[in-house]
DNA sequence: CCGATTTTGTTCTCACGTTCACAAGCTCCT
DNA sequence: AGGAGCTTGTGAACGTGAGAACAAAATCGG
């Protein structure tokens, strides 16, 4: 999202080791795939076979795959486990990365409790709230820890991913002790736009959103053919009428 | 996603009303944007203004909104109220869509508890699980059923959107169950890839595959300068010996 | 009423992503 | 050994998306 892309206008330079955002969301698909066939006891996979796995159509499998390099064999397919230890060695996690998750409320809670990270390369090292009543709550293994130990947990534990659950208003400045500490990748569940400065990535994941996409596709196909053109508008009052009041945002 | 797309090779035929799939998934965050512009009391905003509220570059906002149709005005910008509603009445949010959440867990909870959807064009109708002892169990004003009541209660309330909280194994099966009942559009966080038949829509949300695509970034981050070009393999074992176990998945 | 100023809507171009199609390479069978 | 049969890896065609740039439309000051 926000990495400085350095990339030169030349036909496309594969040995740089880019491989293309679109490539790198589908890795971890590919893995949790491969994971599947291994705990079936299956050694070896065509493209078509984890491409059915995956959810995606073989070709594309291929040429993502080949961003990695030539791992599979002709005429037989993909070793598994093989591949897999590549792919998660690409991705970065044949070992664990430190999480601190910020904003111990419902969805904290549930991310807490969630065991299916251990699993995949993440260690979540401290939940943080900034509510006293909280700190000191037992979660699993775990213990809710005041957000003002945020700077000693990051260096102690070298943090590099952040997780942020609070609600929308302190998530801004949430982000920027999180970047200040030292944290440079922010996965954030809180419903506002974040800025952050460049060399930090961060990622979004907005259930509101996803609904409305899907709502968006409903009405489609509910009114197919049954809506006016325009489905005719409320009075458009405060168009031409009203003395702007604002002109500027924020600012 | 799994929308069959009926779409004329021609130029791009506007009047047809198709929006690109990029614009619809950004049009829910001006929709936000222009939600916090119209509770700050400002009537009027630029593109630019509007853009820098919803993180994008004013270029691409207006083209987005152009697919809409032409609700600004040149020299002055756009409306905050007429735009919102437009917005939303091209997603389909002036009334409420009907949602039932299936698999009252950690993360079902966590969903059943947040006040956010009620706001934004959703309302959900039904708390299902399958295990006895949840059953019962109220949660804010609703009270967790029985996943066999799910016909009836999509029936009753022409819902249409399903949302699935439930483990990896079950996952299918619950889709597969919603999709018989009538649910077109479904929302999935369990960690497996869902097969639907053609007219069902399904996102999914899987916190396991951004933070790996957050790793991938931050190892990129780190090893900048330092690692080897291949950081050696471990024995390659079992790709030409081993006799070929599986060859097909599933089947 | 007119020109300066602002900001939209749209066109054009380039970059990125997806899919097709096939040569290259591997295995197995005769 | 040689040919038949698969399956990978990739070049090339196609489609979609992003951003720059600008003409068209609206306001405002004089
Ligand atoms: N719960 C859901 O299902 C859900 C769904 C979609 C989006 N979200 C979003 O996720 C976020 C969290 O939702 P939730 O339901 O868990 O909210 P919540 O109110 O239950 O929890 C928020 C937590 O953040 C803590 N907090 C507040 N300010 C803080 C600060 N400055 N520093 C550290 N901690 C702070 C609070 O003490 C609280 O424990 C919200 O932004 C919400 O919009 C939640
Ligand atoms: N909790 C998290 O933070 C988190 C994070 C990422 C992904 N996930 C995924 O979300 C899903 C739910 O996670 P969770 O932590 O809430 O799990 P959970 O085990 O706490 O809850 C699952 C619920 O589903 C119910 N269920 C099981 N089978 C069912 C069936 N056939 N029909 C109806 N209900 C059924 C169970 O009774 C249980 O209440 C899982 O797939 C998990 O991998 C969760």
């Amino acid at each position: 999202m926000t990495r400085a892309s350095s990339r030169r206008p030349g036909p496309p330079t594969r040995t740089e080791r880019g491989i293309p955002e679109a490539t790198v969301a589908r890795l971890p698909v590919y893995l949790r795939a491969l994971t599947g066939l291994s705990d079936s006891g299956i050694a070896t996979a065509s493209s078509e076979d984890l491409a059915t796995a995956a959810g995606v159509n073989s070709a594309k499998l291929r040429k993502d795959l080949s961003y990695l390099g030539s791992y599979g064999t002709r005429g037989v397919g993909y070793d598994v486990e093989y591949l897999r230890y590549q792919i998660a060695r690409e991705i970065g996690v044949t070992q664990d990365w430190a999480v601190v998750i910020v904003g111990i409320g419902n969805l904290g809670h549930a991310l807490a409790n969630y065991s299916g990270f251990g699993t995949r390369g993440f260690r979540i090292v401290a939940l943080l709230d900034a509510d006293p009543n909280l700190i000191g709550e037992r979660i699993g293994d775990m213990e809710v820890r005041d957000f003002a130990e945020l700077e000693d947990i990051v260096k102690a534990d070298r943090v590099s991913i952040g997780v942020i659950t609070t609600p929308a208003g302190p998530a801004q400045e949430v982000c920027d002790r999180l970047v200040a500490a030292g944290v440079t990748s922010i996965l954030n569940f809180a419903p506002v736009v974040l800025s952050v400065p460049d060399g930090v990535d961060i990622r979004k994941v907005d259930l509101s959103i996803e609904l409305q996409i899907l709502a968006y596709h409903e009405q489609r196909k509910s009114g197919e053919a049954g809506l006016p053109e325009v489905p005719e508008l409320p009075a458009m009052n405060g168009l031409t009428d009203l003395p702007s009041v604002g002109g500027g945002v924020g600012a």
